[in-house]
DNA sequence: AAAAAAG
């Protein structure tokens, strides 16, 4: 039993791999090699008979899916409304009572059949191509908006990785079946993904292995992969689960409500829209349903969509407690649960209506189901209360431990509040191509301050909890169009969204805890591009200024002196209380397994099979060694602008 | 103290 491993994927026996000399792993392929070795010649699906699909970093023509057969049905008709009786057999569940699998969401017609598929027979039947869908769900090849290029290979490679817990898989280094369903590996294809990012690498295994995971992995570093990826893989290979028979005994195909089989929670409506538009992608032409509910939409749509299937649903915690309660949707069937930006849901906010969905509904108990936590920060005090939805989990985390991204030039300058606009007109002045996007901390400071930019004739827009859910979700267009190239923003723009091409972020307000600034500046530099962060600082912000320098240090930025001197100063007094009941000194920021530090003294360790892991950091290849200058940031304004200590 | 999440 391996009790920790502790792994960079740059480690020096991939580049022994690399040359040869480690025969059992699979081969390491350099990362500038990767996308031309596998154009020439190497087939990314192996080991299922599926070596003759041709792949290239763009979709195969239609008809090019030469695949051989054993998926049974390919023909063009799709499924048709006729199928749907009959007996199935699956590995997850024998019912005799000849349960299909959702419901087809593509029953307004043959052709619009194309794209979906089926489970008939203990057999996964994919539907056939449809390429308008394919166009939708993936873009042109020339899109950016739709795609994930710019991922900076040589970095990831460089991003140590440490996992700990009993039992820790090996990673793997490649998307290759197996471990992974070659239909999940046609639609990573089709989305142009090339090579797993490291918390993809280690988040195949650990769950295919059936086992929990708490990762805590980077902004930006695929952690909506690390999640899909293993579940889709595995929903394709495993079929459909049978709903259990409800209590009275009715046959369920008569009831409305649907029983999915894998459960995302996240904190905001449009991250929970941003992860079912991902799953979408990958669950193409497969029999699995992605399903997504939230509020502040019409809800009799949302019904609607889910009766016609609801296999992976994609919610936030109000509308889905609202879905159970008029019995349209039960948990009883999950066999995946994933907590996103977990240490949000897990905070004093959301924690009761968590703790209802999983423990106090008709979910599966932690041990009939596997869960999967993850986020970019996971604060001690948070992991522990975590450890009641989880059993005997792996704890992984990627990149700088409990710190942020180097990608991210981060700038701190001192700007009294009176003064802030007029900067911030300089600096939006200054700005080059782009997308801006800034931080305040209250809705009505976003809305201030969105009137005042558009005064300015700056094309901007806002997005906040008191807008509609039409003007949120039309905010967030037009940005991502780059229509409004600037957008003020509350917290709730501030985790996990996925947009590219946002090269700064300002926190015009800074926020009181240093974990919502580092999910804030993590919309920038995202997939390994780079972004520039600048933060407007003053007295009022003492509070996180410790916290604050600490993190830039650990970052390798540039910290103003005079930042230095503010928080030398304010010494124990600025911290202190945080309002959080029991967080108190918990150091924030380094965020290791809370197991290996002494975690067990207050009251030991719920799964009780947690023997003797350890934690070690990774000491090995120089951790970002090339990065050097970071772009012409580095001399500017932070040491000059006359911000002396003396303000203090 | 504020934001988010049900209506």
């Amino acid at each position: 039993m391996t009790n920790g491993i502790v792994n960079g994927t740059s480690g020096l026996e991939n580049q022994f791999a690399s040359l040869g000399i480690n025969g059992t792993k699979s081969a390491y392929v350099p990362p500038h090699m990767r996308s031309t070795q596998r154009a020439a010649s190497s087939p990314v699906v192996n080991g299922s008979g599926w070596n003759d699909s041709p792949r290239t970093s763009t979709p195969p023509a239609r008809g090019g899916y030469g695949g051989r057969g054993g998926y049974g049905d390919r023909t063009p008709s799709g499924p048709s409304p006729s199928f749907g009786g009959g007996r199935r057999t699956d590995s997850w569940s024998e019912r005799p009572n000849g349960y299909q699998g959702s419901p087809r969401s593509d029953n307004s017609g043959p052709r619009e059949s194309f794209g979906y598929g089926h489970w008939k027979d203990g057999q996964h039947v994919v539907g056939a191509r449809n390429m308008r869908l394919e166009k939708e769900l993936y873009g042109e090849a020339e899109d950016p908006s739709k795609q994930h290029t710019g991922i900076n290979f040589e970095k990831y490679d460089d991003i140590p990785v440490e996992a700990t817990g009993a039992g820790v898989p090996e990673p793997v280094n490649a998307f290759t079946s197996p471990p992974l369903d070659p239909v999940l590996l046609e639609n990573i294809g089709y989305a142009r993904y090339t090579t797993p990012t490291p918390v993809q690498k280690y988040s195949v295994p650990i769950v295919a292995g059936g086992r929990d995971l708490m990762a805590c992995a980077q902004t930006g570093s695929g952690k909506t992969g690390g999640f899909l990826f293993p579940i889709l893989s595995a929903s394709f290979t495993n079929g459909p689960r049978a709903p259990p028979a409800e209590a009275n005994g009715a046959p369920y195909m008569r009831t409305r409500k649907a029983y999915p089989t894998a459960l995302i929670l996240a904190p905001t409506r449009e991250l929970v829209n941003q992860i079912h538009e991902e799953a979408r992608k990958f669950a193409y032409r497969s029999w699995v349903r992605p399903a997504v509910v939230y509020g502040g939409a019409d809800i009799n749509s949302q019904l609607r969509l889910i009766e016609r299937g609801c296999d992976l649903l994609s919610a936030t915690p109000g509308r889905l407690v609202d879905l159970i309660e008029r019995g349209r949707i039960s948990l009883a069937n999950i066999r995946y649960l994933v907590l996103d930006e977990a240490d949000r849901m897990l905070d004093m906010g959301f924690e009761p209506q968590i703790r209802r969905i999983v423990q106090e509904e008709d979910m599966p108990g932690v041990h009939d189901r596997q869960t999967l936590m993850f986020s970019a920060t996971f604060p001690r005090d948070i992991q522990m209360l975590a450890k009641d939805f989880l059993k005997d989990y792996i704890f992984l985390s990627v990149g700088r431990v409990g710190s942020t991204s180097e990608n991210i030039t981060q700038k701190v300058e001192y700007v009294e509040d009176n003064d802030k606009r007029s900067v911030l007109l300089d600096l939006l002045a200054s700005q080059t191509g782009g997308l801006t996007l800034i931080f305040v901390e209250t809705k009505r400071m976003a809305d201030m301050l969105s009137d005042f930019l558009l005064g300015n004739q700056l094309a901007t827009t806002s997005i906040h909890g008191d807008r509609t859910q039409r003007e949120r979700e039309m905010a967030l267009q037009t940005f991502r169009q780059g229509r409004t190239p600037i957008m003020v923003a509350t917290a709730v723009a501030a985790r996990g969204l996925d947009i590219p091409n946002v090269t700064h972020v300002i926190n015009y307000d800074l926020p009181s805890d240093i974990d919502d600034y580092v999910h804030r500046i993590g919309r920038t530099g995202r997939a390994g591009n780079t972004g520039v962060s600048t933060a407007f600082f003053n007295r009022g912000n003492k509070n996180i200024v410790r916290d604050l320098v600490e993190l830039l240090r650990e970052a390798n930025q540039e910290i103003p002196p005079w930042l230095e001197t503010v928080a030398h100063e304010s010494g124990f007094g600025g911290g202190g209380f945080r309002g959080r009941g029991g967080r108190g000194g918990a150091r924030r920021g380094a965020t290791r397994d809370f197991r290996a530090s002494g975690g067990g003294g207050g009251g030991g360790f719920g799964g009780g099979g947690y023997g003797g892991g350890r934690t070690s950091s990774y000491g090995g290849a120089p951790q970002y060694g090339s990065y050097g200058g970071g772009g012409g940031y580095s001399a500017g304004s932070n040491g000059g602008g006359g911000n002396g200590a003396g303000w203090w």
